[in-house]
DNA sequence: CAATCTTTGTGCACGCGTTCACAAAGACAT
DNA sequence: ATGTCTTTGTGAACGCGTGCACAAAGATTG
């Protein structure tokens, strides 16, 4: 495997690859869906066709993690279920604070998928006094005031970020600053973080500008000519639309802050 | 997925990375604010600074688009915002349906991020006949039995799926007979398309379960033993090693080509 | 017990993406 | 013009992730 090319003293062993990790949820889900039809085992081809991955490459990822397969057989469902959530860490419980309850934060606080495997919302926190006390999702809005001492109380490491752009860094700051050690960013903002947190960044805007490349690639592709001419050689040409995306107040303007 | 570039032997040099493309939009932004506040031109070492990215890899990434630049001055912003905006084929606009107004459908239609930059809610569909001709963001929700309509109707080749799991499958799979040709699912699902369509996948319990991964392992490197887990099982990890989580690697968006 | 069949686990090669390091290009000063 | 200084653009090396292909391991059958 990845070579014994270490400057440390080996203990390979925890090196799971962060492609693989990042696979491991996709797994997880299927797994789950076999086992709730109590399904006791499952071929790499299979797990492989439900997750929507190469059965190569799932063996591969699972033999990062031990060799939990019966050749001949294939895996037992409930027992790799297991196996991956311990290795997800989803065996214990991870307290999350929501900060920013607009539109997004409310649909992220009603999201099933939270409680159901391993997270717990343990609080919502808004800048807006007017939002305080009030209760979304069932759980009652915080004040930011107090988020130092949520996060204290609840013993909180990750933190989802669902403000608008300008407000992401500042707050990204604080909950750092308060022990937070994990972040999921969905401000349009790129986070600076010192080492040792981790941010993850979910961006929409970002997600539909691949898409309309892509899009545009195969438009083009067809229509021969419509690749546009060459680049106007001179002057700097201004876009043409204004730029100018200050949202209507609501969410996330598309921009940075300084 | 090998996103369809696969039965072109590329028209010409046009074979721009992929990983490339994924970090356009963020050079984009990070642009766009300087255009607002009239910086003229900028160097990859600061450019690269606002995006979060490496210069090195800023500016092999420019390479691919042409050469830009100017030696010993740097990037003239305009002119690099209005090149990507039309890689990105955002000079043209993009109508975008979103299917499944819940919590989550409603926050991306009133997301401002949307119209801001190329794209044009054109519809908001949902199969609740009580939703019917409700306003969200000021557009008229529909029902799903004119989804076809509406898809020919506008000319719609991108679509949001942010539908519950179960309607996921079936939702895509009339997009596509439709005509849509990209997609964005929000649903905690693996769909399945026909080659030639894209999709991208934003999934909110995957990448919190890959934060607590990390989270794990960071919380396992100073309590050896602590926190209850059984990590045993394996070779010790290494305490210092590892070097590896890197939060601000800016890159790897927290969306996987699906 | 031996033969056969199924499916895992992995060595290996390949390709993509990242990073380094530097020559070339141009701006700018004298 | 000439020299110096800044910054781009890129050749080359490296490392990671992917997929192939197959030997090993175990189930299963006769």
């Amino acid at each position: 495997m990845a070579t014994g090319r270490t400057h440390r003293p080996a203990t390979r062993s925890r090196g799971i690859p962060e492609a693989t990790v990042a696979r491991l949820p996709l797994y997880l889900r299927a797994l789950t869906a076999l086992s709730e039809r109590s399904v006791p085992t499952v071929s790499s081809e299979e797990l492989a066709a439900a997750a929507g991955v190469n059965s190569a490459k799932l063996r591969k990822d699972f033999s990062y993690l031990g060799s939990y397969g019966t050749r001949g057989v294939g895996y037992d469902v409930e027992y790799l279920v297991y196996q991956i959530s311990r290795e997800l860490g989803l065996t214990q419980d991870w307290p999350v604070v929501i900060v920013g309850i607009g539109n997004l934060g409310a649909a992220l606080a009603n999201y099933g998928g939270f409680a159901s495997r391993g997270f717990r919302v343990a609080a919502l926190i808004d800048a807006d006094p007017a939002m305080a006390g009030k209760p979304v999702a069932g759980i009652p809005v915080q004040h930011t005031d107090d988020l130092e001492k949520i996060i204290e109380d609840n013993g909180v490491s990750i933190g989802v970020i669902a403000t608008p752009a300008g407000a992401a860094q500042q707050v990204c700051d604080r909950l750092v600053a308060a022990g937070v050690t994990s972040i999921l960013n969905f401000a349009p903002t790129v986070l600076s973080v010192p080492d040792g947190v981790d941010v993850r960044k979910v961006d929409l805007s970002i997600e539909l500008q691949i898409l309309a490349f892509h899009e545009q690639r195969k438009a083009g592709e067809e229509t021969a000519a419509g690749d546009g001419a060459l680049p106007a050689a001179t002057a700097p040409a201004v876009a043409a639309d204004d730029s100018t995306d200050q949202g209507p107040d609501g969410d996330v303007p598309a921009v940075m802050p300084a």
